[in-house]
DNA sequence: GCCAAAGTTAGGTAACTCACTCAACTTTGG
DNA sequence: CCAAAGTTGAGTGAGTTACCTAACTTTGGC
């Protein structure tokens, strides 16, 4: 499936204010831009798109920032993808000529697995994992 | 998933190859643009591309035409979509950034299962299904 | 052996999208 | 009040998409 550039700098992101998450700190934007190698008057523009779609919160001014608005197991890829990039999921096959119907029915099932995926996967599963509880013996 | 109509008008146009299968009869352009509302020229080149990728088969000259190259079933969604557009399946995310490597781990897994579900999906399921069996008492 | 019917090939293009850039503005804390 | 931050809107070069056009080649039938 092709996604855009756009979609892989927000998860990127996504994933780096995940680390800030917990602490009251809040994230700048070129510090953002910097760890996760995206151009930052690029990013400006993610991260607005980010806010209005309710994934992030951010202040302004000085001390200002942004945080995630949830928690990051409670934001799936598939949210992302819907701010981000809408006609990723929006757009449903045309049924025109006679086999219309059919091909659209089953690129549709195809999209279904696609988007089931995407919503099974989180920011969470963006983050470097803990190490587990660890036994010896 | 974004797809494009191109990758559209391939497989309507390959169902409709498939209703031609098992006849002695190829199939025309002008026919098959008609049939399937694909616009004539643009057909053109998608079954040139088909038949370099192996798909179909072509004859020139007068009683020329287009025919599946193998059984319906033997043909998948996703063997058609790495012949018209290669690029869905072939680029893979980047590993830039902090972050690059987890989000690029995921993507991948959602990329996956697109391509799972269209291996599972054939021409033959883009045709008419043949009433089964009917069982008179 | 012509000729008409078919597929083949190469090239062009208008409109659109993508991945940015730039500049002006607003808010906030010290 | 001013500097540090986010906010907003507009612009742009390169590339892609979805076509169109025209010249060419092959084949079968008369």
């Amino acid at each position: 499936m092709k996604l855009s550039l756009k979609v892989e700098y927000a998860l990127r992101v996504l994933a780096q204010l995940g680390r800030y998450h917990g602490s009251t700190k809040l994230a700048h934007i070129e510090d953002l831009a910097e760890a996760e190698e995206v151009p930052s008057n690029y990013l400006v523009q993610i991260l607005n798109e980010l806010r209005n779609g309710g994934v992030i919160n951010s202040r302004r001014g000085k001390q200002g920032g942004y945080a995630l608005a949830k928690e990051p197991e409670g934001i799936s890829l598939f949210d992302v993808m819907m701010v981000i990039d809408p006609g990723l999921f929006s757009n449903s096959p045309s049924r025109a000529g006679q086999s219309g119907p059919l091909v659209a029915e089953s690129l549709n099932k195809i999209g279904a697995a696609f988007e089931a995926r995407a919503k099974e996967i989180s920011i969470r599963d963006l983050m470097p994992r803990d190490a587990g509880p660890m036994y010896y013996i």
